[in-house]
DNA sequence: GATGAATGAGTGTTCATTCAT
DNA sequence: CATGAATGAACACTCATTCAT
């Protein structure tokens, strides 16, 4: 039986549980791959003696699952947000953020990975728990693009669309990251944010545009 | 028996069949995804009397992945190729490529989501069936780029790094795509043409355009 | 539907077909052991385009079986009768039966593992079409050790026990031939027969070996 | 999970459920044969829900065939190193090892049908279970052997051969007891005895015996 | 006569989940 | 709170056999 039914109130012992198990189940996701992420497997990892305790303290694979994206999403959520105060230029705040991000990226690779793991092999994932995240990260490099352009920092573009494709462009960067971690991330780092630079900083004559 | 072990040639139904459960197999894995692909489900959209004649067509649940990425591949072979030739610029090249690329993705979705719902789920699709193909992409990518370089049309910058970035680009739009069926991609192909051409291209090299 | 129905009359083709698959099937169960001669191998092994032949030209696997027995009876059926005959003693007699025995089972290795694969895979070959074949030559060895006595070359024992155990050592030398191919047979028949001889010769009728 | 995985401690009902279904198993064997004892047959005359049960306890087939193997030699091992013992001249102690033997066969002859079973059935069963128990046990006659030529008792032979040969007879008797479960052992073992005797002990040697 | 395609029951094994203790 | 035992559906794959052509 699921503890506290109906209550939102967790046991001291219960919540470290919980948490000892989230924590197994990112380390395992990372290591196997969601597809071969079992319970068993999983309680093998966190010391515990039967995958049934497992169900017993979330009620779904689901749920263990959903709190695992909690986890991996609370444990990184001030990234964003960390580059973007100051009184910088866009362009500055928006360096900052590519930055930062690969830097986050590759100081959690394990986090990271489970999460890329759990998207590619949950069937709604995105939709569920990640999507929210992914939009509220979108608006912040919007909120970034739109100022630059209003500064005249930012050629004309399509922000939204623009956003996305950053966005996407640091996805990529992730992949690359966790599929050959040997990559040389300031080079890499480096080309990425040229490339960002020259995409979207207009020429000097333009700042009356 | 395994029909025709160590021959190429095949019986007309029996070659007729294999493509019959390839196009299943495809359309399955775009549907549910590749970990809940299986043969009773491939076998129900193809209408056959059981799983067990998959088993009959094909020697392991690999050759039928194998076939089905040989499928996808097979079908979209000439894209690459098609807009790397002509005497046109590195930059109509590349733009052509990225332009073409997008249409593929959009022209070919289920395709495209069996792909890389295989690419997400398969152990090692990736170093098996896959990973060729990207390279051989990689390398034509970055050969446009260095004949840009040569040409003065394109900026300095480490040519394998960016045609990498490119990929990934690419790699984040079909995502996109596959996401968000509604997308305008008439707007987004043009956005990301803008970015590359703004990221890439020479400002004095602009003229020739 | 089974070629011939209520008729024993068999077509020389279909005769001709039978044989190679008999052939292919014995080939085969020495080589892979019974349970894992199906027919798929056998077929592969005949060279036949299908399993589906061989169940047209035998009514079962059972059938198919039967016929593998009468074949590898049917080629060795001389054996005993070959070495009983002449006006010879009866240990002369018996000696000319065990080592005839080892050199057939020695040149005959394909065909005797078959044999031993059969009686050991199917739940009732040794009722069904073996044993007869054993008692008849039990009967024979048992003749040749009464014949002994009578003529007071033999020491006294009960001959149908003594018969079986001797068939058993032949049993035992057949299994380690077939278990260690390199032995070195004169050695093991050698003392083979001087067991026997000690066994069961009276002291006192040595005199006219 | 598996139970226990790496450690040596079961919990009681763990290990009941395990005797169990090693009991079980065997009775399936000796029943059905080794090709047809599946995980459905055991966990049928085991009385279980699900032959998955049987995966639970057990890592694979091959394990629990394993344990079945070591269960049936566990209940025998006293057997050969029983008679073995005790001032005795070689021939009694040779003469009570086939004695015991055939008691030992005849008062388990479920276990030792399963056992002959698994060693018809199973690819190789011989050479990773029963292998050494075999060496080890030919080694034992061999030295009782070895001690009565040094004595004087038997006659000169060939001890490693010689010993063989003992060990198929004892084979040969236990296939003939467990195909003619009606057989009067009190002869046989009569008529056994009496040839061996007249085959090894020397003719002199006989006087103190 | 022969072929190749198809069938459906069967195999061992894994899995999330349940539940008595 | 926690344990370990149990459940039953699902998985890929093999097999002897059938049958239209």
């Amino acid at each position: 039986m699921q503890p506290n039914p109906g209550s939102s109130e967790l046991t001291f012992t219960e919540a470290a549980r919980r948490k000892q198990i989230v924590a197994a189940a990112i380390e395992t996701i990372a290591e196997l791959g969601y597809a071969k992420a079992s319970f068993v497997q999983i309680a093998k990892r966190a010391g515990l003696s039967s995958p049934g305790l497992i169900s017993y303290h979330f009620a779904n694979k689901d749920d263990l699952i959903e709190q695992v994206v909690a986890e991996i999403y609370g444990a990184g959520g001030a990234v964003i947000t960390m580059h973007n105060e100051g009184a910088v230029s866009a362009w500055q705040g928006l360096r900052g953020y590519l930055e930062g991000s690969v830097a986050y990226y590759d100081s959690h690779r394990t986090y990271m990975r489970a999460l890329v793991h759990i998207l590619q092999g949950h069937p709604d994932a995105l939709g569920r728990w990640v999507g929210a995240n992914n939009v509220a990260e979108l608006d912040a490099v919007e909120e970034l693009l739109v100022r630059g352009q209003r500064a005249g920092e930012f050629r004309e573009f399509d922000t939204r669309t623009v956003a996305l494709i950053i966005r996407q462009m640091l996805s990529g960067t992730l992949q690359h990251l966790l599929t050959r971690p040997d990559v040389d991330l300031t080079d890499y780092t480096h080309e990425l944010v040229a490339m960002c630079e020259h995409a979207l900083v207009a020429p000097e004559g333009k700042t009356n545009d």
